[in-house]
DNA sequence: ATATCATGTGAATCATCTTTCACAAGGCTC
DNA sequence: GAGCCTTGTGAAAGATGATTCACATGATAT
């Protein structure tokens, strides 16, 4: 019983697209090749005719995840101008991505997507970096204009608002969904943005 | 060769140690029951003397950080008696306990550890609300003391602290530990103190 | 319509770990 | 120091998955 053929390009994508989404459900330890196979709708074999194995669908689930990451952040550069909506989009943005793709922390905190390759590390701190710069300059931009505190460090608090949702995520998680990210996230936003704001603070009650 | 006898007590804790060290190396993958039972210098069988399986094992390792995460919570409590301080001192500690415990976030992250078992995922979910729990009656606590501005809510707030260092732990062991997390939690402390504290920022400049 | 090339199939093979088991020693009690 | 319970050993058995391979089949070009 033959499934439809496909060209290998479209199939390498939808392959990655499927392992993503399987190790968002079952963890990287339920990344089989005969599960995988069967969400695609073909036989464990037929994967090796579009990948060597098992290491470079890694990798292009690690590439999968960077043009995620790099399509948010261009997606709110062109959504507003202000800074500091940027980055509240892209709080809420990545906040989805996560609930979306649970598998994008497991790929981060895994070792065994990285362990073996030195490049796919190098991959994905690139990855991180690089979202990491993009708040930076949005942070500096902030402060160019007057709205952002300048003595704060921008790349220290570039990182902290990468942090704004992380805990929330691993409850979310761990709750299976009970807990509501979303809401945290809108609420982490606005401590974010009192703390980080020029004048924001004094009428503070 | 028989290698020394200790009793089952012991060996439990021993052997429930090397594995975290073990995943904190190599990651879930690498915990393999031949590389633990040479760490701890026996065979792989003889691990079934103490354990029933590799899932009592695994039990066995999310008990083990409960206990040192709550014998943290324990000791800044008592170190202190200020909320800030205390909030502080936590911070720094668990910026040691996950530099020595690199498997914490993978345990936390894995889903292989919690999938299986209903019973592992509600205790680590558990231990992260405790956790959140004391933060936030710190929280709580300089409120009251009319150190923390009110207008805040202490479970967001809680939340956001325990995320201070979460993308830096995340760099630091993709960069091979060449991140310098001490020094980014310090810098995030002072980033959260500044935006939390009452009265702090007016003269901001 | 047929030759050709790429994709898909099913079964077999390999590799990697976990788990079991029969046996050997320690160590403790009497 | 004999008996008994517990811990440790080494080898074998089982499970689980990844990978290979010979063969089938769909698409495409001519």
């Amino acid at each position: 019983m033959a499934s439809q053929r496909l060209g290998t390009q479209i199939r390498r994508e939808q392959i990655a697209e499927a392992a993503l989404r399987l190790v968002g459900d079952q963890g990287l330890k339920g990344l089989r090749l005969d599960a995988l196979a069967r969400r695609v709708g073909i036989v464990p074999s037929a994967i090796y005719r579009h990948f060597k194995g098992k290491e470079e669908l890694l990798d292009a689930m690690v590439d999968l995840f960077q043009k995620k990451v790099i399509a948010n952040v261009q997606t709110v550069k062109q959504e507003s101008q202000d800074p500091l909506e940027q980055m509240r989009r892209l709080l809420m943005r990545h906040v989805e991505l996560i609930r979306e793709n649970q598998a994008l922390p497991r790929i981060i905190f895994s070792e065994e997507v990285h362990h073996r390759s030195f490049s796919r590390r190098s991959k994905l701190l690139g990855i991180i970096r690089a979202l990491l710069g993009e708040v930076e300059s949005m942070v500096r931009e902030g402060q160019r204009q007057g709205l952002v505190r300048t003595e704060l460090d921008p790349s220290t608090l570039a990182l902290v608002f990468l942090g704004l949702f992380q805990p929330a995520a691993v409850l979310w998680h761990l709750s299976q969904g009970e807990f509501d990210v979303t809401r945290h996230a809108r609420r982490a936003w606005e401590v974010f943005r009192k703390g980080v704001e020029t004048g924001g603070l004094q009428g503070a009650q």
